[in-house]
DNA sequence: CGCTTAACGCAAATAATTTGTGTTAAGGTG
DNA sequence: CACCTTAACACAAATTATTTGCGTTAAGCG
C-alpha cells in the first residue's frame, strides 16, 4: 500500500518541477513579477505551457509555491547561548531575507495566491524555528515568552512594514521590536 | 492654467469609474477573486474591456484601486473621552473591516498589485486616524505614545494574522493587543 | 461658442488559457 | 524482472483574455 496514493513524486515529475522552479527564479532575477507569464516559463524550463496549467491551475500559485521552497531553504538557526542574542540574530536575518526585492516579491506572491497553504507554511515554520530557540533556552533553565507574542512583537510589524511601507525599516528598527519584547537589560533587584 | 494638466475628472470619466467600481463590488460579493475577470466586470459596468485595460493596465491595479476606496469610507472615528478606549473602539472597527472575506480579499488585492500606492495610502490613512485620536487626547492631557508604536503593536499583528493565519484572530485577540500597548490600569502610586 | 485632446467604443490582431486526445514512464504487483 | 495501471506530460485545437489601431464623443479651457 502506497502512502501517496498514486501521487508520483520521482523521475521525470520531479524534474519537471526542479526545471520550472529553476525556470521561475532565474525569470526574476530579470523581470518584473507583472511581466512574467506562463508561456516564458514554460519555454525556459523546457515544458508545455499545458503542463503548467494542469500542475498549479495558474501563475500565483506556482508563484507562491516557488516562493515558499525559497524559506524553506533559511534554516540556520543561531544557537549563541543566550534566548535574546538568538532571537535578534534570527530576526535580522529574516529581515534581510524578506527585505530584499525579491523576498518582498516572495511575500507578496504567497499572499496573492488564492491558495493559502503557502502562508500557513510560512506561520508554522517561523513558529517551529521559534519553538526550536525557546525549546534550547527552556533547557538551559531560561524562562521566555511565548512564540506568538514574538510573532506578535517583532515579525508581524516587520513584514507589515515591508508590504505596507515606502521606505523599507532597518536593521535599527528590528532591534528596536526585539528590545521591546525582549528587554536587554532584565536587572532583577533582590 | 488647470491644475491637473489634462486629466478629466468630471463628467462621462467619472461616471465609467463608478459603474466600474460599482460593478468590481458587486462581483466580489459573488464571486471569488480569482474568477472575476476584466470582461466580466465590463459588461457589468456597461464599458468595453479595453476601456478597463487602458486606465488601469491590468485587474490587479483595477481591485487595489476598489479596496483603497472602500478603507476611505471607513471615517466614522470614536470618541469616549479616553484615548484608550478610542484606540480600542477604532481597532475593533477595523479587524471588523478587514476580517471579513471582502476585507482580507481587499488587502490581498492591494498587496498583489504591482502599483504599491494603496498600499502606501493604506498606512497614511491609518497613521492620520490614529493621529486624530492622539490629538484629542492630547488636548485633554493626556500622554499617549507614538503612533507607530500603536501601528507595530496593534494593526501590524492584526492584519499579520489576517492575511497569513487559517483561523481568523478575534475580538479578544484585539483586545489583548490593545492591552498589551495600553495597559488598562495604569495605577500610579505617589 | 469653438477648439483641443482625453477618454471612450469598436473591431481586428495577438497572446494566454483551457480542453480533448494520444504518449510516456512512475510506481506498484504477480 | 516483466507486466499492468494510470499519473503526468506533449501536442494541437478551441476558447478566452489582452493589446492595439482608429474613428467618435465630450470634458475642460480660452
Amino acid at each position: 500500500m502506497a502512502i501517496n496514493k498514486g501521487i508520483r513524486t520521482g523521475g521525470r515529475s520531479a524534474r519537471v518541477q526542479q526545471s520550472i522552479h529553476a525556470a521561475v527564479k532565474s525569470l526574476l532575477d530579470t523581470y518584473d513579477r507583472a511581466d512574467v507569464t506562463v508561456p516564458m516559463i514554460a519555454q525556459q524550463a523546457g515544458v508545455t505551457p499545458s503542463t503548467i496549467y494542469r500542475r498549479w491551475g495558474d501563475i500565483s500559485t506556482l508563484l507562491a509555491d516557488v516562493a515558499l521552497e525559497r524559506f524553506d531553504l533559511d534554516d540556520t538557526l543561531p544557537d549563541t547561548g543566550d534566548f535574546r542574542c538568538d532571537v535578534l540574530d534570527y530576526a535580522e536575518q529574516y529581515f534581510d531575507e524578506m527585505n530584499s526585492d525579491l523576498g518582498r516579491s516572495m511575500l507578496r506572491n504567497m499572499i496573492a495566491s488564492d491558495d493559502n497553504s503557502s502562508t500557513l507554511r510560512c506561520v508554522d515554520m517561523l513558529t517551529t524555528r521559534l519553538g526550536e530557540l525557546a525549546g534550547r533556552a527552556a533547557a538551559r533553565g531560561e524562562t521566555v515568552p511565548a512564540t506568538d507574542f514574538l510573532i506578535d512583537g517583532i515579525f508581524a510589524p516587520m513584514v507589515y512594514r515591508i508590504l505596507f511601507s515606502s521606505i523599507a525599516p532597518d536593521n535599527a528598527y528590528v532591534r528596536g521590536l526585539v528590545d521591546r519584547c525582549l528587554p536587554p537589560e532584565q536587572v532583577v533587584r533582590f
